[in-house]
DNA sequence: CGAATGATGGTCT
DNA sequence: GACCATCATTCGT
């Protein structure tokens, strides 16, 4: 594994459907209290617009107490819970209240795996593809909470960085989004 | 394998 | 009071 730079503060102030397969391959690192870095890869993503064209967005009905950080500033984390049980994480795109983000639905981890498996409370022969395979496990793999929702990836305990120059680039697809009602417009929100 | 389902609690109407 | 940007488990094939 070789991480590259992190990720410009400009880079996310561009639409969210640009961003969305532009973050396939770059990585996750995540430091922890103790000092151990947790590092995955990004595989799979779903951009969710501010634009009012997305029924699915949090932010379509404007901004409230819990989607608060999806209008702040990009380039930072806005994170929530899922059916009372599961943590999603997002990164927050475009200008400041757009309400634009990309949900981070994957990762092939790529360091820290045993401390990964362990906060998943998976069983040790259980396979890497287990650990990060959406985005709930994501997030209780890299033990990210509502704590983190607006922190910032340029620096501290949670950073996103490109994959090093003359890294192979990954192979992106994109396809309709899933597991909610399909988007109105049937664009490629998946990737 | 795949499909069905209960868990579980904050948020919004 | 309804609705979830989900997951693990259970049951059927």
């Amino acid at each position: 594994m070789r991480l590259g730079r992190t990720f410009s503060r400009a880079f996310f102030d561009r639409p969210c459907l640009a961003i969305a397969p532009e973050l396939i391959g770059a990585y996750l690192v995540r430091r922890l209290a103790d000092g151990t870095e947790l590092v995955g890869r990004i595989v799979e993503v779903e951009a969710y617009l501010g634009d009012g064209s997305d029924p699915g967005s949090h932010s379509h009905r404007g901004l409230t107490a819990r989607n608060r950080a999806m209008f702040g500033p990009s380039g930072r984390l806005y994170v929530y819970r899922s059916y009372g049980i599961h943590t999603c994480a997002n990164i927050v795109c475009e200008p400041e209240g757009h309400g634009a983000a990309v949900l981070l639905r994957a990762l092939e981890p790529t360091a820290g795996v045993e401390r990964m498996r362990a906060l998943r409370k998976l069983a040790c022969d259980a396979g890497d593809r287990e650990i990060a395979s959406g985005p709930g496990k994501l997030a209780r793999a890299l033990d990210l909470h509502m704590g983190h929702c607006g922190a910032g990836l340029f620096r501290g305990a949670i950073q996103l960085r490109r994959a090093a120059v003359g890294d192979a680039r990954p192979d992106v697809t994109c396809s309709r989004r899933i597991g909610l009602s399909p988007d109105p417009a049937d664009r490629r929100l998946r990737c």
